[in-house]
RNA sequence: GGCCCCAUCGUCUAGAGGCCUAGGACACCACCCUCUCAAGGUGGCGACACGGGUUCGAAUCCCGUUGGGGCUGCCA
């Protein structure tokens, strides 16, 4: 095992560019970026990109991306797989003169039909039966490359986060390494990629320790073919995310692209906190800075059993990271929301895979009439209401849309279906048309009114907020009545006195 | 089917044999606060999968059962 005190980590995230950037990957990165950044280490971005068929120049990208908005950018790379073409070739080469490698002339279904015929005779082992192994046929045409799986014996897994896990060799296929076309396989690529890069340690999901002792056969076969002795990277496999059945979160079925959540306004550090938590636990509180994780994080201490994805409590941490922001910094983080810069990152770029739609729209208003000040007069009662930034807009819309935004379901509750409506209307308009403008003013001027006409506060502030506001829910009524201006307030009052009370 | 992993409130977790009448957080419910909505406060509901051991003593150790999950591709 690596000597980590002594000697600096080098572990490595190895994405595949063949999608958005899943929530798993987002954790596997975390937890290899707070290793190395513990242990004075180096993180490395590996962009595992052989699948030529699935993998995209832009979701590399979007990989890289949402690394550097996590905060997380690598200290080396991205390194690109298929740029290591050399390094198999060489290592496929070795591993073929040393022998550990056969040809394979197989098909799958000459396979599956073997074990069809095992499985009548009672053996119900499956997968490769070894059929070439002994064969000694030439390369070429096409022939896969198995490696040569011993009978006996056993492969030990010392795992950082599970302990000892034993695999049975005998268990262990004769598995392929050598596409038919020549090129690696990922078992084999992932092992020679981690000994040139001179990784350390191998922190990724759970779902990879089956092909662990693969990866550890093939070292050992490659230091005895290269004739050198690299030590074994160690290894740490980490508790898959899950969605709510229990089930592996898949790109298909389950909300799992970062850059959904960071379009919908989750925050970067709220996102990773919440990350940190799923498989560990910083001790007596959550919500803690990233340099407390940074202080307590260890990898023996993550959990071994699957953790839910569970966006509600993302969405309440995020709600938390939110109000905690200063006012000022609230408002800067909602500029992408509120006044999109053209050709910087907007959160309407991100369209759900399935649908095409956005997910986020862009403000209701037209650009030209937002204003920063006017926003900034009420971003304190706004922070307190939203858990993400996307919320923001809709709270704050009335202030740039000419008219009051029109909600049927608030119009009809709060004016067309209450007859007391039009007279605390009326009675508003005359009131706000004469008294002081600020909060305090309106406060004590409605509350006059409410009075007058034998309701509480609450029930009669309901018409004018409809009426100014355009919903019954929203922001405290008179600090907006105070920031939206007198003449404004006083029109809208007038127009939905009109709407109510057509004229004879 | 085979191999492997896992098992504390609905969820994320604390718990390294006595500090456990099992703690916290999210969610949920109630109440308080209150100009709507939030936020905040107080309280409540709620778990050691089951069965055997080991031990004076087990959520913690061992075995088994059950349940869940992963892998089982010339994808990564």
């Amino acid at each position: 095992m690596t000597d980590s005190t002594t000697t600096p980590p080098r572990a490595r995230f190895a994405p595949s560019p063949t999608g958005y950037f899943h929530v798993g990957s987002a954790r596997a990165a975390l937890d290899n970026w707070l290793f190395v950044r513990q242990h004075g280490g180096t993180f490395v971005l590996r962009i595992e990109d052989t699948d030529e068929a699935r993998n995209r120049p832009e979701w590399t990208d979007g990989i890289i991306s949402a690394l550097d908005w996590l905060g997380m950018a690598p200290d080396e790379g991205p390194y690109f797989q298929s740029a290591q073409g050399d390094a198999h070739s060489a290592a496929i080469e070795a591993l073929w003169e040393s022998g550990a490698l056969y040809a394979c002339a197989c098909t799958r279904e000459e396979i599956d039909e073997r074990t069809r015929q095992r499985a009548a005779a009672g053996d119900p082992t499956p997968g490769y039966d070894g059929f070439c192994r002994d064969l000694g046929l030439p390369r070429g045409d096409g022939r896969a490359l198995r490696f040569r799986t011993p009978d006996e014996g056993v492969v030990d897994v010392h795992d950082l986060v599970r302990g000892d896990v034993e695999f049975p060799q005998r268990a262990l296929e004769d598995f392929i390494c050598v596409k038919g076309n020549g090129k690696a396989l990922f078992v084999l690529a992932n092992a020679v990629d981690d000994r040139t890069m001179a990784i350390s340690h191998v922190i990724r999901g759970e779902d990879q320790l089956p092909t662990t002792p693969r990866q550890i056969m093939l070292w050992g076969a490659l230091n005895r073919a290269e004739g050198v002795d690299l030590p074994l990277p160690a290894y740490a496999h980490l508790p898959l995310l899950v969605n709510e059945q229990g089930k592996k979160l898949s790109k298909r079925r389950d909300p799992v692209a970062v850059e959904m959540y960071r379009a919908q306004g989750f925050l970067p550090d709220a996102f990773r906190n919440y990350l940190a938590l799923l498989g560990w636990s910083p001790g007596d509180e959550e919500i803690v800075p990233v340099a407390v994780i940074l202080e307590r994080f260890r990898l023996e201490d993550v959990q071994r059993s699957p953790a839910f994805f569970d966006v509600k409590k993302l969405s309440h941490m995020n709600g938390v990271y939110v109000r905690a922001l200063s006012v000022d910094d609230f408002v800067a983080a909602c500029r992408p929301w509120v006044d999109p810069v053209p050709g910087e990152w907007v959160p309407g770029a991100w369209a759900d895979p399935d649908t095409g739609a956005p997910v986020v729209s862009p403000p209701a208003w037209p650009p030209e009439r937002y204003d920063a000040g006017v926003f900034a007069a009420l971003a304190e009662v706004v922070q307190e209401r939203v858990t993400m930034l996307s919320e923001v807009p809709e709270l704050v819309d009335f202030l740039f849309l000419a008219d009051a935004p029109d909600d049927p379901d608030s119009w009809q509750k709060a004016i067309a279906g209450d007859e007391g409506a039009p007279q605390i209307l009326a009675d508003a308009l005359a009131a706000y048309e004469a008294c002081a403008w600020d909060k305090d003013a309106l406060h004590e001027v409605t509350l006059g009114i409410a009075e007058s006409v034998g309701r509480k506060l609450g029930k009669a502030q309901a018409p004018i907020r409809v009426a100014v506001l355009g919903r019954t829910r929203g922001l405290p009524l008179f600090d907006s009545l105070a920031v939206l201006g007198r003449d404004e307030t006083c029109r809208r009052l007038a127009a939905a006195l009109a709407r109510v009370t057509p004229a004879p």
